[in-house]
DNA sequence: TTGTTCCAGCTTTTT
DNA sequence: GCTGGAACAA
């Protein structure tokens, strides 16, 4: 046998990962060092050289994408089909245990996923319906806690009763919500691997079938796992330490969802006769960069220790840009991208990062205006539209009655005539008999409960979906979603919305009918499912970034979080200032302090070729005007690593011409940046300048007065 | 039922 | 200062 193609193109480093004898295996890659390759090799590895059967293996990752990645290189590789490989996201491959096992679980056959907005207004309604104030107990908060909870696999019923007034009142609401749950047969995503666990906790039977058939099971991003989710490998590798796991401690960013970074550390405990291989060569970014990047995590205590080299050379130093105010960053990168473009490079190679995605809309703008095309990441997803998830509701009425929020959501959507009242009766009969809503609906109308008007509209709505079940029940499931889209009266409703929102709506019901059509449902046989529940939970747990696939050239803007995995020759990290980046609620603890440090590094090290960091002097934030300080990120990069880019010393600035504000044809009295007397006033620093002759006016940071505008005839300004 | 006004909120995100 | 959701009036 060949083995050639899987272990030449590895390193040292790799090679010894790849190749190593199947035990606890941690592999920690720093950015760029080539972790998936290893991954795809290591499986490649053991399928070619171990003999071990694909069906044996296992391999989980956080993203859709990343598992899809997966697949693909794999298949590339070895030219062989991945289908009966368990390769999936913790989420996917959760729910399908629970599909296989639902009995076990103590889950209906046709229970479905509810994904975080539909668990919000579950959570919401129940706040209602137990008389709290939302002031007082907000629901996001609510959520919030019922999820850290599970990620930590605590149900209401293991929380002790600390008497806190607070916790109390949690627990009455998770309490309430764990009963709804079961009573309309949803999972919320916490629930999957918390319902997992539990599984093969207390079926020995069931974790034995699945600890012989997995012969190593691999992990990517171990240090973005939580505890449920360790909690759960360590059973199917129990006594066999056959967990081959692939972290970076140092780009460990989702601590604020429940992540545990320990899970590297205690990886070492629990797993006594593990080998830790580290993987440090960046086959990604200049040696500039890596230096740069470097320094900073450097700063961090709580580490293992790694740093990165590359053989590819220094490259250019990094720039940094002080800009006047945000309007002037915007102005400066994007004035770089165009010059980029100029100079041959593709858009697409350009990101623009920044820590909150409110910072997107001036870079929006200002590429706007210049007429280049961007695409922005993050924002609603096609499985998240408002339509998209009515027409899903009836779907999902259509496979399980009891499904309350579903039921919520459509029984008048498009308006049949039920009102508020009407819909309350229901919400109340259903709450005082633990019943579902379509069971209390069906109550009151036996027992003529409803005035006649509520009464007509509700049979009509428990008929209506009966009939598409009915109807619908040989049809194939595109045609099954055509039919929704028509019967339910959602088309209809669209087509009457007045604007051109409502086209655009009709448009993504199409696409619906479309995705239903694509939608593969290999694993329809194999569980023995109907194929819309497969595609019900298809959409809740892939939202589906279906613009994803647009191939124009264009500037890539999002958030440093999303940007992990991801690499562009030239980069922009934006915002470099304190409160913003550092975030001001992440200053005063020292962990949230290192995830933001781990953050920046994320940021630094997306860069391949160039990486310009920029900050503004001055900043509207909320409205109001603040003049942060520059991150300490910022100096934590050595002086020598740096090139400051001053706009006042360019002359010859194309850019310059384009923004008046900061004009270098203008004459002007005072420069920006320069410090001046008052009489009145006292000193201060100017920040931005406007107006011409005796319109001249500046704006001045007072060091006592504050902030005021000038008319710089009458101001008598001196120069300092 | 719809359009308007008011008011709180305001990091980061996948599943 | 802007946005989205909820409360309110017509």
């Amino acid at each position: 046998m060949d083995i050639t193609p899987i272990i030449d193109p590895l390193n040292d480093a790799q090679r010894e990962a790849v190749t190593a004898p199947n035990r606890a295996l941690l592999i920690l890659a720093g950015a760029g060092s080539g972790k998936t390759r290893v991954l795809v090799h290591r499986i490649a590895w053991q399928l070619r050289v171990e003999g071990v059967s694909p069906h044996s293996i296992l391999a989980v990752t956080f993203t859709n994408k990343a598992a899809r990645e997966m697949r693909n290189r794999i298949e590339e590789l070895l030219g062989l089909s991945t289908q009966t490989m368990w390769i999936g996201t913790f989420h996917g491959l959760a729910h399908r245990l629970l599909r296989r096992h639902a009995k076990q679980a103590k889950l209906p056959e046709t229970f479905q996923v509810m994904d975080s907005s539909d668990q919000l207004r579950v959570i919401k309604r129940l706040v209602a319906g137990l008389n709290l104030d939302e002031t007082k107990w907000p629901p996001k908060q609510i959520q919030w806690f019922i999820n850290a909870q599970k990620d930590e696999g605590k149900r209401a019923l293991h929380l002790p009763d600390t008497g806190d007034l607070f916790v109390r009142q949690m627990l009455v609401v998770y309490r309430a919500y764990e009963e709804l749950c079961d009573r309309s047969g949803l999972v919320d995503f916490a629930e999957l691997l918390l319902r997992v666990h539990e599984v093969l906790r207390d079926n020995p039977d069931l974790l034995t079938f699945y600890q012989q058939r997995f012969l190593q099971v691999h992990v990517d991003e171990f240090q973005d796992t939580n505890t449920i989710q360790y909690a759960w490998l360590r059973l199917l590798t129990e006594g066999k330490d056959n967990l081959f796991v692939v972290g970076d401690d140092d780009q460990s960013i989702y601590g604020w969802r429940g992540a545990r970074v320990e899970n590297i550390y205690n990886f070492q405990k629990h797993y006594p006769n593990h080998q830790v291989i580290k993987l440090e060569q960046n086959y990604r970014s200049t040696g500039n960069i890596l230096n740069a990047a470097n320094k900073v995590i450097a700063k961090n205590q709580a580490r293992m220790g790694k740093e990165l080299w590359t053989d590819s050379g220094e490259g250019e130093l990094i720039s940094l840009y002080a800009a006047f105010n945000e309007l002037d960053e915007a102005y400066f990168v994007v004035d770089r991208i165009k010059a980029w473009v100029n100079e041959g490079g593709l858009r697409s190679d350009a990101a623009i990062l920044y820590r909150s995605n409110a910072q997107s809309r001036l870079f929006e703008e200002k590429l706007m205006a210049t007429g280049t095309p961007y695409r922005v990441y993050g924002g609603l997803r096609f499985f998240e539209r408002a339509e998209i998830k009515n027409a899903l509701a009836y779907l999902r009425l259509m496979t399980n009655r009891h499904d309350d929020p579903s039921f919520e959501r459509v029984v008048n959507t498009p308006t049949r005539g039920l009102g508020a009242k009407a819909v309350d009766d229901i919400r109340l009969i259903a709450k005082d008999r633990g019943i579902s809503l379509w069971s209390a609906a069906t109550d009151l109308i036996e027992h003529n409960r409803l005035g006649p008007r509520s009464k007509n509209a509700l049979i009509g709505f428990l008929q209506l979906i009966d009939n598409l079940a009915a109807q619908t029940e040989e049809l194939a499931l595109f045609e099954k979603v055509q039919l929704v889209n028509e019967h339910s009266g959602l088309i209809n409703l669209y087509k009457t919305e007045k604007g051109d929102r409502g086209e655009e709506k009709l448009e993504n019901l199409e696409e619906l009918i479309n995705a239903a059509r694509l939608f593969d449902s290999e694993q329809a046989n194999e569980e023995n499912l109907s194929e819309l529940d497969l595609f019900l939970a298809h959409a809740a747990l892939e939202a589906g970034d279906m613009q994803g696939d647009e191939f124009e050239d264009c500037v890539q803007l999002m958030t440093l979080h999303s940007a992990k995995g991801l690499e562009f020759k030239l980069v922009f990290l934006v915002g470099m200032e304190e409160g913003l980046f550092p975030s001001q609620q992440s200053s005063d603890d020292i962990a949230r302090l290192e995830e933001e440090r781990r953050l920046c590094y994320v940021g630094m090290t997306r860069a391949m070729k160039q990486l310009y960091l920029t900050y503004a002097e001055s900043r509207r934030i909320y409205g109001k005007e603040s003049y942060p300080r520059p991150s300490r990120f910022i100096r934590e990069i050595p002086s020598e690593l740096l090139q400051e880019i001053r706009m006042r010393a360019q002359v010859s600035r194309p850019a310059a011409v384009e923004n008046p504000r900061i004009s270098i044809n203008q004459e002007r009295s005072f420069k920006l940046g320069q410090r001046v007397g008052h009489a009145k006033f006292g000193e201060g620093v100017v920040l931005q300048l406007e107006g011409e002759g005796a319109q001249e006016r500046a704006q001045i940071n007072f060091k006592q007065a504050g902030v005021k505008w000038l008319m710089l005839n009458y101001a008598q300004l001196e120069a300092l």
